[in-house]
DNA sequence: TACTTGGTAGAGCGATCGTTCTAAAGACTG
DNA sequence: CAGTCTTTAGAACGATCGCTCTACCAAGTA
Protein backbone atom coordinates (compact mmCIF):
# COMPACT_ATOMS: atom_id res chain seq x y z
CA UNK A 1 0.00 0.00 0.00
CA UNK A 2 1.80 3.17 -1.23
CA UNK A 3 1.77 6.56 0.33
CA UNK A 4 -0.94 8.78 -1.20
CA UNK A 5 -0.41 12.38 -1.42
CA UNK A 6 -3.79 13.80 -0.52
CA UNK A 7 -3.02 16.96 -2.75
CA UNK A 8 -5.70 18.33 -5.72
CA UNK A 9 -8.78 18.64 -4.73
CA UNK A 10 -10.21 16.30 -3.18
CA UNK A 11 -13.84 17.06 -4.77
CA UNK A 12 -12.21 16.61 -8.45
CA UNK A 13 -14.74 13.87 -10.06
CA UNK A 14 -13.11 10.87 -9.95
CA UNK A 15 -9.88 11.87 -8.35
CA UNK A 16 -7.89 8.65 -6.28
CA UNK A 17 -8.96 9.98 -3.00
CA UNK A 18 -6.85 10.61 -0.39
CA UNK A 19 -6.61 8.05 2.83
CA UNK A 20 -8.23 10.55 5.15
CA UNK A 21 -11.35 11.00 2.82
CA UNK A 22 -11.66 7.36 2.37
CA UNK A 23 -11.30 6.96 6.22
CA UNK A 24 -14.74 9.37 6.25
CA UNK A 25 -16.62 8.16 3.57
CA UNK A 26 -16.79 4.68 5.14
CA UNK A 27 -17.18 5.59 8.46
CA UNK A 28 -20.43 7.84 7.06
CA UNK A 29 -21.46 5.12 5.51
CA UNK A 30 -21.38 2.66 8.18
CA UNK A 31 -22.46 4.80 11.21
CA UNK A 32 -25.28 5.44 9.12
CA UNK A 33 -25.93 1.51 8.44
CA UNK A 34 -25.17 -0.05 11.41
CA UNK A 35 -25.07 3.00 14.08
CA UNK A 36 -22.22 4.63 16.23
CA UNK A 37 -22.55 1.67 18.85
CA UNK A 38 -22.22 -0.78 16.08
CA UNK A 39 -19.69 0.11 13.91
CA UNK A 40 -15.93 -0.69 15.40
CA UNK A 41 -12.87 1.46 14.10
CA UNK A 42 -11.41 -1.78 12.57
CA UNK A 43 -14.55 -2.45 10.41
CA UNK A 44 -14.13 1.25 9.56
CA UNK A 45 -10.58 1.44 8.41
CA UNK A 46 -10.78 -2.20 6.50
CA UNK A 47 -13.79 -0.39 4.52
CA UNK A 48 -11.94 2.21 4.28
CA UNK A 49 -8.59 -0.07 3.05
CA UNK A 50 -6.78 1.90 5.49
CA UNK A 51 -4.56 0.63 8.61
CA UNK A 52 -5.86 1.31 11.95
CA UNK A 53 -2.24 3.65 12.15
CA UNK A 54 -3.79 6.08 9.77
CA UNK A 55 -7.28 6.28 11.49
CA UNK A 56 -5.57 7.67 14.71
CA UNK A 57 -3.18 9.80 12.83
CA UNK A 58 -6.00 11.38 10.86
CA UNK A 59 -8.02 11.26 13.67
CA UNK A 60 -6.43 11.30 17.15
CA UNK A 61 -9.56 11.96 19.08
CA UNK A 62 -10.33 8.41 17.86
CA UNK A 63 -14.02 7.26 17.48
CA UNK A 64 -15.41 10.42 18.62
CA UNK A 65 -13.73 12.72 16.82
CA UNK A 66 -14.22 10.39 13.45
CA UNK A 67 -17.78 10.31 14.05
CA UNK A 68 -18.02 14.07 13.79
CA UNK A 69 -15.96 14.21 10.64
CA UNK A 70 -18.67 11.38 9.25
CA UNK A 71 -21.98 13.52 10.22
CA UNK A 72 -20.50 16.76 8.83
CA UNK A 73 -19.52 14.83 5.70
CA UNK A 74 -22.93 13.23 5.47
CA UNK A 75 -24.39 16.61 6.48
CA UNK A 76 -22.72 17.92 3.02
CA UNK A 77 -23.43 14.77 1.00
CA UNK A 78 -27.21 15.16 2.21
CA UNK A 79 -28.22 18.78 1.75
CA UNK A 80 -26.82 18.51 -1.74
CA UNK A 81 -28.90 15.58 -2.83
CA UNK A 82 -31.99 17.98 -1.11
CA UNK A 83 -30.69 20.81 -3.26
CA UNK A 84 -30.93 18.90 -6.33
CA UNK A 85 -34.33 17.22 -5.74
CA UNK A 86 -35.71 20.66 -4.91
CA UNK A 87 -34.57 22.08 -8.03
CA UNK A 88 -36.19 19.97 -10.12
CA UNK A 89 -39.70 22.08 -9.68
CA UNK A 90 -40.75 26.09 -8.92
CA UNK A 91 -43.90 24.76 -7.06
CA UNK A 92 -42.46 23.87 -3.81
CA UNK A 93 -45.37 21.42 -3.12
CA UNK A 94 -43.98 19.78 -6.27
CA UNK A 95 -40.23 19.72 -5.31
CA UNK A 96 -41.28 18.27 -2.16
CA UNK A 97 -42.41 15.16 -3.89
CA UNK A 98 -39.94 15.04 -5.85
CA UNK A 99 -37.65 14.36 -2.66
CA UNK A 100 -39.54 12.06 -1.03
CA UNK A 101 -39.47 10.19 -4.48
CA UNK A 102 -35.44 10.57 -4.87
CA UNK A 103 -34.98 9.31 -1.23
CA UNK A 104 -37.51 6.12 -2.43
CA UNK A 105 -35.82 5.03 -4.92
CA UNK A 106 -31.94 5.90 -3.48
CA UNK A 107 -33.81 3.61 -0.17
CA UNK A 108 -34.73 0.66 -2.49
CA UNK A 109 -31.87 0.77 -4.79
CA UNK A 110 -29.27 0.16 -1.42
CA UNK A 111 -31.37 -2.96 -0.30
CA UNK A 112 -33.35 -0.18 2.75
CA UNK A 113 -29.93 0.27 4.25
CA UNK A 114 -29.31 3.95 3.57
CA UNK A 115 -31.48 5.98 5.02
CA UNK A 116 -31.42 9.18 7.34
CA UNK A 117 -27.36 9.35 7.66
CA UNK A 118 -27.53 10.92 10.81
CA UNK A 119 -30.38 9.28 12.96
CA UNK A 120 -29.46 6.16 14.08
CA UNK A 121 -26.26 8.02 15.32
CA UNK A 122 -28.13 10.76 16.72
CA UNK A 123 -30.32 8.50 18.72
CA UNK A 124 -27.19 6.43 20.73
CA UNK A 125 -25.41 9.32 21.78
CA UNK A 126 -28.13 11.80 22.47
CA UNK A 127 -27.14 13.54 25.90
CA UNK A 128 -23.70 11.40 26.35
CA UNK A 129 -21.41 13.00 23.70
CA UNK A 130 -22.04 16.78 23.51
CA UNK A 131 -19.75 16.74 20.31
CA UNK A 132 -21.44 14.79 18.27
CA UNK A 133 -25.23 15.86 19.13
CA UNK A 134 -23.86 18.99 17.97
CA UNK A 135 -23.08 17.35 14.53
CA UNK A 136 -26.09 16.12 14.25
CA UNK A 137 -28.26 19.67 14.99
CA UNK A 138 -25.89 21.18 12.90
CA UNK A 139 -27.09 19.22 10.20
CA UNK A 140 -30.50 18.86 11.02
CA UNK A 141 -30.53 22.84 10.83
CA UNK A 142 -28.65 23.12 7.55
CA UNK A 143 -31.35 20.84 5.75
CA UNK A 144 -34.04 23.05 7.33
CA UNK A 145 -32.55 25.50 5.92
CA UNK A 146 -32.36 24.15 2.82
CA UNK A 147 -36.10 23.82 2.57
CA UNK A 148 -36.92 26.57 4.30
CA UNK A 149 -35.17 29.36 1.30
CA UNK A 150 -36.94 26.86 -1.32
CA UNK A 151 -40.47 28.35 0.85
CA UNK A 152 -38.92 31.32 1.40
CA UNK A 153 -38.42 31.74 -2.39
CA UNK A 154 -41.87 30.44 -3.34
CA UNK A 155 -43.71 33.14 -1.20
CA UNK A 156 -44.09 31.72 2.25
CA UNK A 157 -43.19 34.41 4.93
CA UNK A 158 -39.97 33.74 7.39
CA UNK A 159 -42.53 32.13 9.75
CA UNK A 160 -44.38 30.07 7.81
CA UNK A 161 -41.56 28.82 5.70
CA UNK A 162 -39.44 27.64 8.92
CA UNK A 163 -42.61 25.89 10.49
CA UNK A 164 -43.18 23.95 6.82
CA UNK A 165 -39.39 22.82 6.60
CA UNK A 166 -39.60 21.85 10.40
CA UNK A 167 -42.71 19.48 9.33
CA UNK A 168 -41.20 18.35 6.45
CA UNK A 169 -37.84 17.35 7.31
CA UNK A 170 -39.46 16.03 10.27
CA UNK A 171 -41.68 14.26 8.63
CA UNK A 172 -39.06 12.56 5.12
CA UNK A 173 -37.06 11.55 8.39
CA UNK A 174 -39.85 9.36 9.96
CA UNK A 175 -41.00 8.27 6.56
CA UNK A 176 -37.33 7.06 5.77
CA UNK A 177 -37.27 4.81 8.89
CA UNK A 178 -40.91 3.49 8.47
CA UNK A 179 -39.97 2.81 4.76
CA UNK A 180 -36.66 0.78 5.85
CA UNK A 181 -38.48 -0.83 8.56
CA UNK A 182 -41.42 -2.28 5.96
CA UNK A 183 -38.78 -2.52 3.23
CA UNK A 184 -41.42 -0.43 0.99
CA UNK A 185 -41.51 3.11 -1.04
CA UNK A 186 -44.99 3.39 -0.01
CA UNK A 187 -44.42 4.97 4.13
CA UNK A 188 -41.87 7.53 1.57
CA UNK A 189 -44.09 7.90 -1.56
CA UNK A 190 -47.57 8.22 0.51
CA UNK A 191 -45.76 10.83 3.29
CA UNK A 192 -44.19 13.10 -0.18
CA UNK A 193 -47.64 13.51 -1.42
CA UNK A 194 -49.49 14.58 1.92
CA UNK A 195 -46.56 17.14 2.43
CA UNK A 196 -47.46 18.42 -1.20
CA UNK A 197 -50.65 18.32 -0.11
CA UNK A 198 -49.82 20.41 3.47
CA UNK A 199 -47.77 23.35 1.11
CA UNK A 200 -50.87 23.80 -0.64
CA UNK A 201 -53.27 24.21 1.45
CA UNK A 202 -51.29 27.43 2.76
CA UNK A 203 -53.68 29.96 4.61
CA UNK B 1 -32.81 -11.17 47.25
CA UNK B 2 -35.77 -13.41 47.34
CA UNK B 3 -37.15 -15.41 44.98
CA UNK B 4 -40.20 -13.58 43.28
CA UNK B 5 -43.51 -15.49 42.36
CA UNK B 6 -44.86 -13.58 39.44
CA UNK B 7 -48.08 -14.84 40.03
CA UNK B 8 -51.12 -12.34 40.33
CA UNK B 9 -51.60 -9.75 37.31
CA UNK B 10 -48.69 -8.77 36.16
CA UNK B 11 -50.69 -5.53 35.31
CA UNK B 12 -52.00 -5.07 38.63
CA UNK B 13 -51.59 -1.14 39.55
CA UNK B 14 -48.71 -0.76 42.06
CA UNK B 15 -47.98 -4.49 41.94
CA UNK B 16 -44.73 -5.87 43.10
CA UNK B 17 -43.33 -6.61 39.42
CA UNK B 18 -41.72 -10.35 38.87
CA UNK B 19 -37.84 -10.51 37.51
CA UNK B 20 -39.17 -11.20 33.75
CA UNK B 21 -41.45 -8.12 33.97
CA UNK B 22 -38.66 -6.07 35.35
CA UNK B 23 -36.38 -6.98 32.91
CA UNK B 24 -38.44 -6.23 29.92
CA UNK B 25 -38.94 -3.22 31.15
CA UNK B 26 -35.70 -2.11 32.03
CA UNK B 27 -34.28 -3.80 28.69
CA UNK B 28 -37.05 -1.46 27.34
CA UNK B 29 -36.08 1.90 28.38
CA UNK B 30 -32.57 1.47 27.83
CA UNK B 31 -32.73 0.40 24.05
CA UNK B 32 -34.53 3.23 23.94
CA UNK B 33 -32.26 5.40 25.48
CA UNK B 34 -29.19 3.81 24.28
CA UNK B 35 -30.15 1.97 21.46
CA UNK B 36 -29.35 -1.69 20.82
CA UNK B 37 -25.79 -2.36 20.63
CA UNK B 38 -25.10 0.02 23.81
CA UNK B 39 -26.91 -1.86 26.09
CA UNK B 40 -25.14 -4.11 27.46
CA UNK B 41 -26.87 -7.48 28.88
CA UNK B 42 -24.95 -6.55 32.35
CA UNK B 43 -26.27 -3.27 32.29
CA UNK B 44 -29.98 -4.40 31.95
CA UNK B 45 -29.81 -6.82 35.11
CA UNK B 46 -28.38 -4.41 37.16
CA UNK B 47 -31.04 -1.63 36.37
CA UNK B 48 -33.52 -4.66 36.74
CA UNK B 49 -32.18 -5.35 39.93
CA UNK B 50 -31.49 -9.27 38.33
CA UNK B 51 -28.98 -11.58 38.04
CA UNK B 52 -27.48 -12.62 34.68
CA UNK B 53 -28.37 -15.82 35.78
CA UNK B 54 -32.02 -14.93 35.71
CA UNK B 55 -32.03 -12.97 32.32
CA UNK B 56 -30.78 -15.84 30.49
CA UNK B 57 -33.44 -18.09 32.52
CA UNK B 58 -36.19 -16.19 31.18
CA UNK B 59 -34.34 -15.34 27.84
CA UNK B 60 -32.33 -18.24 26.26
CA UNK B 61 -32.38 -16.84 23.40
CA UNK B 62 -29.89 -14.20 24.72
CA UNK B 63 -29.93 -10.53 23.76
CA UNK B 64 -32.21 -10.85 20.93
CA UNK B 65 -34.84 -12.49 22.14
CA UNK B 66 -34.92 -9.97 25.07
CA UNK B 67 -35.11 -7.27 22.55
CA UNK B 68 -38.30 -8.54 20.67
CA UNK B 69 -40.07 -8.69 24.12
CA UNK B 70 -38.87 -5.50 25.11
CA UNK B 71 -40.06 -3.87 21.39
CA UNK B 72 -43.38 -5.88 22.04
CA UNK B 73 -43.34 -4.34 25.78
CA UNK B 74 -43.46 -0.74 24.26
CA UNK B 75 -45.38 -1.67 21.23
CA UNK B 76 -48.23 -1.87 23.96
CA UNK B 77 -47.12 0.93 26.24
CA UNK B 78 -46.74 3.34 23.47
CA UNK B 79 -50.20 1.98 21.54
CA UNK B 80 -51.70 3.34 25.14
CA UNK B 81 -50.37 6.46 25.38
CA UNK B 82 -51.71 6.97 22.03
CA UNK B 83 -55.17 5.80 22.54
CA UNK B 84 -55.03 8.00 25.55
CA UNK B 85 -53.64 10.72 23.68
CA UNK B 86 -57.11 10.45 20.87
CA UNK B 87 -59.37 9.76 23.46
CA UNK B 88 -59.11 13.32 24.39
CA UNK B 89 -61.03 14.60 21.44
CA UNK B 90 -63.70 13.55 19.00
CA UNK B 91 -62.21 15.63 15.79
CA UNK B 92 -59.35 13.97 14.71
CA UNK B 93 -57.09 17.10 14.06
CA UNK B 94 -57.39 17.96 17.63
CA UNK B 95 -56.69 14.90 18.86
CA UNK B 96 -53.03 14.31 16.80
CA UNK B 97 -52.07 17.65 18.03
CA UNK B 98 -52.90 16.67 21.87
CA UNK B 99 -50.94 13.57 20.92
CA UNK B 100 -47.95 15.38 20.11
CA UNK B 101 -48.38 17.85 22.85
CA UNK B 102 -48.29 14.87 25.15
CA UNK B 103 -44.72 13.72 23.12
CA UNK B 104 -43.72 16.75 23.75
CA UNK B 105 -43.58 17.07 27.34
CA UNK B 106 -42.89 13.55 28.21
CA UNK B 107 -39.83 13.98 25.97
CA UNK B 108 -38.96 17.33 27.85
CA UNK B 109 -39.66 15.30 31.40
CA UNK B 110 -37.32 13.08 30.62
CA UNK B 111 -34.46 15.54 29.52
CA UNK B 112 -34.90 14.61 25.93
CA UNK B 113 -34.18 10.75 26.71
CA UNK B 114 -37.37 8.97 26.13
CA UNK B 115 -38.14 9.18 22.25
CA UNK B 116 -39.62 6.40 20.23
CA UNK B 117 -38.94 3.37 22.03
CA UNK B 118 -38.06 1.16 18.20
CA UNK B 119 -36.15 3.54 16.10
CA UNK B 120 -32.77 2.87 17.45
CA UNK B 121 -33.21 -0.26 17.66
CA UNK B 122 -34.88 -0.36 14.48
CA UNK B 123 -32.09 1.24 13.12
CA UNK B 124 -29.05 -0.76 13.94
CA UNK B 125 -30.30 -3.70 13.30
CA UNK B 126 -31.93 -3.24 9.75
CA UNK B 127 -31.24 -6.54 7.39
CA UNK B 128 -28.97 -8.04 10.24
CA UNK B 129 -31.78 -9.50 12.80
CA UNK B 130 -34.99 -10.41 11.18
CA UNK B 131 -36.82 -11.11 14.65
CA UNK B 132 -35.69 -8.03 15.73
CA UNK B 133 -37.00 -6.13 12.62
CA UNK B 134 -40.42 -8.10 12.65
CA UNK B 135 -40.95 -7.11 16.19
CA UNK B 136 -40.49 -3.57 15.05
CA UNK B 137 -42.25 -3.44 11.70
CA UNK B 138 -45.47 -4.92 14.23
CA UNK B 139 -45.18 -2.09 16.72
CA UNK B 140 -45.04 -0.03 14.13
CA UNK B 141 -47.71 -1.23 11.85
CA UNK B 142 -49.94 -1.44 15.17
CA UNK B 143 -49.54 1.95 15.76
CA UNK B 144 -50.25 3.21 12.67
CA UNK B 145 -53.86 1.22 12.69
CA UNK B 146 -54.93 3.25 15.89
CA UNK B 147 -54.51 6.37 13.86
CA UNK B 148 -56.52 4.60 11.10
CA UNK B 149 -59.18 4.01 13.34
CA UNK B 150 -59.69 7.35 14.75
CA UNK B 151 -59.59 8.69 10.93
CA UNK B 152 -62.43 6.26 9.70
CA UNK B 153 -64.16 6.93 13.12
CA UNK B 154 -64.11 10.50 11.90
CA UNK B 155 -65.37 9.80 8.48
CA UNK B 156 -62.40 9.41 6.22
CA UNK B 157 -63.04 6.91 4.02
CA UNK B 158 -60.54 3.42 4.22
CA UNK B 159 -57.63 4.67 1.81
CA UNK B 160 -57.67 8.35 3.38
CA UNK B 161 -57.35 6.68 6.95
CA UNK B 162 -54.31 4.69 5.95
CA UNK B 163 -52.23 7.52 4.24
CA UNK B 164 -53.03 9.85 6.67
CA UNK B 165 -52.09 7.54 9.12
CA UNK B 166 -48.92 6.32 7.77
CA UNK B 167 -47.98 10.58 7.16
CA UNK B 168 -48.93 11.33 11.05
CA UNK B 169 -47.05 8.44 12.52
CA UNK B 170 -44.17 8.79 10.13
CA UNK B 171 -44.16 12.93 11.09
CA UNK B 172 -44.38 12.18 14.88
CA UNK B 173 -41.50 9.83 14.68
CA UNK B 174 -38.95 12.78 12.72
CA UNK B 175 -40.46 15.71 15.06
CA UNK B 176 -39.71 13.25 18.27
CA UNK B 177 -36.20 12.84 16.97
CA UNK B 178 -35.50 16.27 15.79
CA UNK B 179 -37.25 17.94 19.26
CA UNK B 180 -34.34 15.39 21.06
CA UNK B 181 -31.73 16.71 19.03
CA UNK B 182 -32.43 20.65 19.47
CA UNK B 183 -34.14 19.90 23.07
CA UNK B 184 -36.67 21.68 22.28
CA UNK B 185 -40.46 20.55 22.62
CA UNK B 186 -40.47 23.35 18.91
CA UNK B 187 -40.18 21.01 16.39
CA UNK B 188 -42.79 18.02 18.32
CA UNK B 189 -45.16 21.26 18.60
CA UNK B 190 -45.27 22.26 14.60
CA UNK B 191 -45.66 19.19 13.18
CA UNK B 192 -48.51 18.44 15.50
CA UNK B 193 -49.79 21.66 14.15
CA UNK B 194 -49.36 21.03 10.67
CA UNK B 195 -50.52 17.68 10.67
CA UNK B 196 -53.74 19.27 12.45
CA UNK B 197 -53.90 21.69 9.17
CA UNK B 198 -53.42 18.65 6.94
CA UNK B 199 -56.42 16.59 8.84
CA UNK B 200 -58.63 19.36 8.48
CA UNK B 201 -57.48 20.53 4.52
CA UNK B 202 -59.39 17.21 3.25
CA UNK B 203 -60.19 16.97 -0.78
C1' DT C 1 -38.21 -37.04 54.82
C1' DA C 2 -36.56 -37.22 49.85
C1' DC C 3 -37.13 -35.52 45.28
C1' DT C 4 -38.38 -32.24 41.68
C1' DT C 5 -39.00 -27.75 39.81
C1' DG C 6 -38.25 -22.84 39.11
C1' DG C 7 -35.42 -19.30 39.99
C1' DT C 8 -31.04 -16.92 41.80
C1' DA C 9 -26.00 -16.12 42.02
C1' DG C 10 -21.79 -14.96 39.85
C1' DA C 11 -17.13 -16.74 38.28
C1' DG C 12 -15.15 -17.26 34.07
C1' DC C 13 -14.81 -18.23 28.81
C1' DG C 14 -13.32 -16.58 24.17
C1' DA C 15 -13.99 -12.75 21.33
C1' DT C 16 -13.97 -8.11 20.30
C1' DC C 17 -13.86 -3.31 21.71
C1' DG C 18 -11.24 1.43 21.47
C1' DT C 19 -6.82 2.79 22.04
C1' DT C 20 -1.64 3.08 22.42
C1' DC C 21 2.69 2.19 20.95
C1' DT C 22 7.01 1.36 18.29
C1' DA C 23 9.04 0.97 13.94
C1' DA C 24 9.73 2.07 9.43
C1' DA C 25 8.69 3.56 4.69
C1' DG C 26 7.64 7.47 1.40
C1' DA C 27 8.03 12.42 0.15
C1' DC C 28 10.12 16.75 0.38
C1' DT C 29 13.99 20.15 1.65
C1' DG C 30 18.66 21.45 2.03
C1' DC D 1 23.50 12.67 0.07
C1' DA D 2 21.51 13.56 4.99
C1' DG D 3 17.62 15.24 7.64
C1' DT D 4 12.79 16.04 8.55
C1' DC D 5 8.04 15.34 8.47
C1' DT D 6 4.03 12.84 7.14
C1' DT D 7 1.85 8.63 6.73
C1' DT D 8 1.57 3.59 7.03
C1' DA D 9 1.85 -0.87 9.49
C1' DG D 10 0.16 -3.84 12.92
C1' DA D 11 1.28 -6.03 17.55
C1' DA D 12 -0.43 -5.64 21.97
C1' DC D 13 -3.08 -3.76 26.18
C1' DG D 14 -6.83 -3.51 29.41
C1' DA D 15 -11.68 -3.37 29.36
C1' DT D 16 -15.90 -4.99 28.13
C1' DC D 17 -18.91 -7.81 25.24
C1' DG D 18 -22.50 -11.81 25.02
C1' DC D 19 -22.80 -16.05 26.86
C1' DT D 20 -22.03 -20.67 29.46
C1' DC D 21 -21.67 -23.12 33.38
C1' DT D 22 -22.03 -24.99 38.04
C1' DA D 23 -23.75 -24.43 42.54
C1' DC D 24 -27.25 -23.15 45.43
C1' DC D 25 -31.74 -21.75 47.45
C1' DA D 26 -36.82 -21.89 48.11
C1' DA D 27 -41.02 -23.87 47.38
C1' DG D 28 -44.30 -27.83 46.18
C1' DT D 29 -45.27 -32.77 46.08
C1' DA D 30 -45.03 -37.49 47.48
Amino acid sequence: MKTQPQGASASAEGAVLGTRERVVRAASRLFQRRGYEGTGIKLIAQEAEATLGSVYHFFPGGKEELAVAAIQHADREFAEMLNAGLARSDDPAVAVEECARALASALRESDWADGCPVTATALETLGRTPSIQQACLEALRNWQDVLAAKFLASGFDGQEARELACTVLSALEGAEVTSQVFRSEEPLLTTGRRMAQLIDSRT
